[in-house]
DNA sequence: GCGCACATACCGACCAGTTGGTATAGTAGG
DNA sequence: CCTACTATACCAACTGGTCGGTATGTGCGC
C-alpha cells in the first residue's frame, strides 16, 4: 500500500513554492546549526523538498545561503520598517523605541532571536567573500535605517566637538547586539542581551543629555586612533 | 638516495611537541576558517604532523577544539595578566589602560586579532555543549578579571542608585569586543573595532564622571526589563 | 506537446576516525 | 656496557560513511 504516492496532493497543490520553503528552512536551520554544519540534505528535509528542487532553484549551497541572507534582510527589514517605534516626533524617542522593540524580540532560545547573518559571517568571512558581502549588506543596511534618527538626535542634543558620528553610532548599536548574541549563546542565557541593551540605553541616554561639557575627563581627549 | 630518511633530524629533536604544535595550529586555523570548515587534515598539515599523532593526543576533533579553547584562554590570560595596565593606582586608569591595550592589539586582518572562542561558540552552541561551555568559560573568565576594577571604579565615582552591576559591566566590555569582531569581519575592516572601543570608552567615561544627577532624562527610569 | 518544476538515483571527493606498525626513550638484569 | 623489555610518540594507509553536486526521468500547466 502507498507503494507509489507519486508526489502527494500537498506537493502538487503548492507547486512552485519550493524556493520560498527552502529560503525559510535555510534561515531556520542555519540559524541553529550554523552554515557548514548544515548539509543540503538537512535543508531539503527541513523544507520538505528534494535535492533536485534545491539545485533547480539555487546553483550551489552557497547561492542558497546568499539568497537566505537577502531573504533575511527583507523579512527583518519589513518588520522594522512597519514597526511602531517610528511614530514619535522626537528622534530620541524613536531610538529608544527601537531598543525597546529589540528587547521585546528576545524570547526563546538564542537560535530563535539571534541574527542569521551574524552567525553566518563568522563562517564565511574568509572562505566565501560573496556570502560575507551579503551578510555585511544585511547588517550595515539595517544600521543605515537608524542613521537619520541618530543624526537628528545628536543635532538636537549636541554637545561640544567630540560628538560621535551618526553612522558610527548606528553601527555601534548593531555591534552591541551582535556581541550580545555571541555571549548569550556562550552563556546560553537570553538575559545577557537584555543586559547589554540596558548598557546601550544608558550610553545613549548619556549622549543625548549633554553631560557636563566643562570638566570633561582627560580620557575623552586621548583617542587611540592612529 | 634518501630512500628512507627515517624521520629527519628536526622531527627527532622536537619529539614530544606534536601536541603543542597541534594546539597552536588549531588556534590559528580555526580562527581563520571556522571550526566546521577546518578538517583534521587541515589541522595536521598546519601543525606538520600526521593524523595518527593528532588522534594519539586527542580522542576526537572536538576534544582538540576544547583543548584549543583552553590553550587560548591560557595564552591570552597570560598576556593580559602580565600587561602594564594593572600598574596605575586608580582603577579607572587601569580600565582605560585595558581598553588601550585591546585597541593596540587590533592589527592585521580580522583572523589575526579576533577571538577564537567567539568564533567557535557560534558553531558549537547547540551541537556541542562541551565546546560551548569551554568557550563560555574563556569569555566570562576573562570578563571576571576586569570585575574588581569596575567595582572599585564604580564605588569611587558612584552616582545615584541606578548604577550598573560591576559584573554586568565587565561582561559588556566583552560583548562590545565580540560584536565588533563580528561586524569587522563582515565589513572586512579593522577600524570597526577601534570605533566600537571609542564608543565603549565614551560610555565608561560617562559612567565614571557622574553626569548631572539633577536633571536626569526620563528615559533612564523606564527600564524595559520585565 | 513543450517547457517548467520538481523527483530519483547516483557519483567522485572528502570527511572523521581506525588500524597496524615503527622509532625512540627509559629501565632493569646481567 | 650490553641486551631485553616496555611505554610512549608518532606515522602511512586505509575505511565506512557523508558530503555537495549531477544526470536523467517525470508529471503538470499552458
Amino acid at each position: 500500500m502507498a507503494s507509489k504516492p507519486t508526489r502527494d496532493a500537498r506537493a502538487t497543490v503548492v507547486r512552485g513554492t519550493a524556493r520560498g520553503r527552502l529560503l525559510d528552512a535555510a534561515v531556520a536551520v542555519i540559524r541553529t546549526k550554523g552554515l557548514n554544519a548544515t548539509s543540503v540534505d538537512d535543508l531539503c528535509a527541513s523544507a520538505g523538498v528534494t535535492k533536485g528542487a534545491l539545485f533547480h532553484h539555487f546553483a550551489t549551497k552557497e547561492a542558497l545561503a546568499v539568497a537566505a541572507a537577502a531573504h533575511w534582510s527583507e523579512t527583518t527589514g519589513a518588520l522594522f520598517a512597519t514597526a511602531d517605534y517610528h511614530r514619535p516626533d522626537d528622534p530620541v524617542e524613536r531610538i529608544f523605541g527601537y531598543l525597546d522593540l529589540r528587547a521585546a524580540l528576545i524570547v526563546g532560545s538564542p537560535a530563535e532571536y539571534s541574527c542569521l547573518v551574524g552567525t553566518m559571517v563568522q563562517e564565511a568571512f574568509l572562505t566565501n567573500p560573496t556570502l560575507r558581502d551579503a551578510c555585511a549588506d544585511s547588517i550595515l543596511g539595517h544600521a543605515a535605517t537608524l542613521e537619520a534618527d541618530f543624526a537628528l538626535a545628536l543635532a538636537a542634543h549636541g554637545e561640544q566637538g567630540g560628538q560621535p558620528d551618526p553612522a558610527s553610532l548606528a553601527r555601534y548599536t548593531q555591534i552591541v547586539l551582535q556581541g550580545a548574541f555571541v555571549v548569550s549563546k556562550a552563556a546560553n542565557d537570553p538575559s545577557v542581551v537584555l543586559d547589554a541593551l540596558a548598557h546601550l540605553r544608558r550610553y545613549l541616554t548619556c549622549l543625548f543629555s549633554n553631560p557636563t561639557p566643562d570638566h570633561a575627563p582627560s580620557h575623552t581627549a586621548t583617542e587611540t586612533h592612529t
